[in-house]
DNA sequence: GGCCAGGTGTTCG
DNA sequence: CGAACACATGGC
């Protein structure tokens, strides 16, 4: 039933899915991982170094959740190249967040979420966003590692929001946030703007059309084009990341000067800021 | 119970 | 043009 792969790369499940970049990821009781990204559904569970065992099959493994858990890019690589400067922060940082990855997430799902997370807890957009599932997701069953079932609510369409009942909507806890979501969903059901197309967009082209939506400013669209268009270069400014500029940078934007691994380096950033305190 | 959360749109000086 | 302010809720 289940696969064994090799990752020799950097790839820490934990710190994956504790990195506020996917929202529904979690450990289950027997120590897997269960990721959901549009009608597919992975188990996964680390065996030994480098070793994982996985719920689908070889070919679903290569087609999708490789591009999915960004495999291709080698991080070790770009992580010894990032330390090269002088700065003692970025070390840190990159030292602490090693193993993370830029996931490559479905684009309307990272659109919505991503509204949704505006002047929200990291617990409270995952509640928002389980909530859109169970109420307007379609429902599939899924086999865990342990041969049990699951049933899952995958992730709203646009037409789904589109059509979704106002009070409904409302009892997702979206609060004023609310007329972004249908917003968002009518632009995008109605093509208004075409997420698949943009894939095929520049970094610049993409970012702008994705401003069009109401409720998506800058640290918004950045984090769509990060985490949903795989743009790596993209690196979105929360308050975390504020704060890590104007202590550590005195208020200058270094992010700036990574060029194509911006993004990289600002979820090493972010994850540092978010745990060093623990 | 008060404070703050992976911000954005609007308004005001 | 930048600064200030309002915004709905949930989690801790």
């Amino acid at each position: 039933m289940s696969e064994i792969i090799r990752i020799t790369d950097d790839f820490d499940l934990e710190k994956i899915i504790d990195c506020g970049q996917c929202f529904r990821a979690k450990f289950l009781e027997d120590g897997s991982c269960r990721f959901i990204s549009g009608e597919k559904i992975l188990y996964i569970r680390t065996v030994d170094e480098c070793e994982y065992e996985i719920s689908c099959d070889f070919r679903e493994w290569k087609d999708f959740w490789e591009n999915y858990f960004d495999l291709k890019r080698d991080y070790a690589s770009i992580r010894n190249h990032l330390g090269d400067g002088d700065d003692e922060f970025i070390e840190s940082a990159i030292k602490s967040g090693r193993g993370l990855r830029i996931l490559h997430q479905d684009e309307w799902e990272m659109l919505i979420t991503f509204i949704i997370s505006q002047r929200k807890s990291i617990p409270a957009i995952a509640t928002s966003v389980e909530a859109l599932c169970t109420n307007f997701g379609g429902r599939i069953s899924a086999m865990t590692l342990r041969g049990t079932r699951e049933e899952i609510y995958t992730f709203p369409s646009a037409e789904a929001l589109v059509g979704a009942d106002g009070d409904v909507l409302a009892g997702c806890g979206l609060g004023y946030r609310l007329p972004y979501i249908r917003d968002a969903a009518n632009k995008v059901h109605y093509k208004e703007i075409d997420l698949e197309a943009l894939k095929n967009a520049d970094d610049e082209n993409l970012f702008n059309e994705l401003m069009k939506i109401r409720g998506v400013g800058k640290k918004v669209a950045n984090c769509v084009c990060l985490f949903g268009y795989n743009r790596c270069g993209r690196a979105p400014v929360d308050v975390w990341i504020e704060r890590a500029i104007n202590e550590e940078w005195s208020g200058v934007n270094r992010l700036e000067d990574f060029g194509p691994d911006a993004g990289i380096v600002q979820q090493y950033i972010f994850y540092f800021e978010k745990h060093k305190n623990i």
